[in-house]
DNA sequence: ATTGGAATGTCAACAACACTGACGTATGTT
DNA sequence: AACATACGTCAGTGTTGTTGACATTCCAAT
């Protein structure tokens, strides 16, 4: 399993890109890296009683409005447990609100209050301001690559869930 | 703060990869991809009584074998007590050798031992297997788009440490 | 030689977040 | 009527992180 070969032309192109080294270093770069992309929304989280659950929840019921419990259940990968927890505390607190369905009464529909708006609001601030001075150093060719190599680390199902919420955004 | 301005020219390329919704998409593709990421690792892990704790403890102990307590601390940035309660368990179980530095008999140097870089080997193999598929599938360019952009997400002290070992590999 | 500080280890308590398993209720479907 | 689905909840457990307090060992400086 373990690659350790001298680099061999293949196709045509050199595949030193894919020597261990190179991997190792591309595992370590993952690593220190959602480390700083977590950073900063868990600064502001840790001031109140949520944490990185309580942020997940509020970003997709942001970005799908009307969300069903399910729906989240499956986008997030935890269990109803779990999530139930996050949702119990979020709905006390007045920052989501749960509709009991129109055309199926036993789904919920999840939507963000204007406190639940004004949270989500502060935490992809600064979690966008990383990513966009992130970006901006690393230019548009980057960004591209960036993107091409995350969606290919995916789960299949994963990247089902992510190209639907891609269509859904614009 | 949030940045929905209409796209405008500057310094003669688009900005078109800066708006709020590709800030976004970058933001949900780190979520899905780190699941990814950590999916093969936690299911090896998860049959023992280990996890991803462990795994970053070992990686980082076979990467830099003879590396002190404190050293692992800064990389790994948690408490001692919580790398402690790790350490102790891995130490415990022969996968890892603590030894009383030479120079300095108050430091511990960490070391993995036959057992240990056993099972740092199958956990490498299959995050490594992973990261190769996706490597392959979006070739050296995105490859080399997606390091810079995850460099540029880390904080600066992780970005030096980073660098510290991406020398010591080559 | 004593003192101060650094590195390490350990104990206890606690919180966040995940899990499994079991059970209940309301609703929809066949 | 029988079964399945969606959701919620209770109880128990495990991993991983945190603080705070305290002991030990050892180096280095006064």
């Amino acid at each position: 399993m373990s690659d350790t070969r001298a680099p061999s032309p293949y196709s045509g192109e050199s595949l030193l890109f894919l020597t261990d080294e190179q991997l190792r270093q591309g595992i370590e770069a993952m690593f220190f890296a959602y480390r700083g992309f977590t950073a900063d929304p868990d600064r502001i989280l840790s001031d109140m009683a949520y944490g990185r659950a309580h942020h997940r929840a509020v970003h997709f019921i942001n970005r799908a409005p009307g969300t069903t419990v399910n729906n989240l259940l499956n986008i997030l990968g935890v269990t109803k447990q779990s999530l139930n927890r996050v949702l119990r505390t979020l709905i006390e607190d007045g920052l989501v609100e749960s509709l009991v369905g129109k055309a199926d009464k036993r789904e919920r529909h999840l939507y963000l209050t204007d406190k639940g708006k004004t949270l989500e609001q502060s935490l992809s601030d600064a979690q966008r301001a990383r990513m966009r001075s992130a970006f901006r150093d690393a230019g548009p060719d980057a960004v591209a690559g960036f993107r091409t190599v995350l969606e290919a680390m995916m789960d299949t199902e994963m990247q089902r869930a992510y190209t639907r919420l891609k269509e859904t955004g614009q």
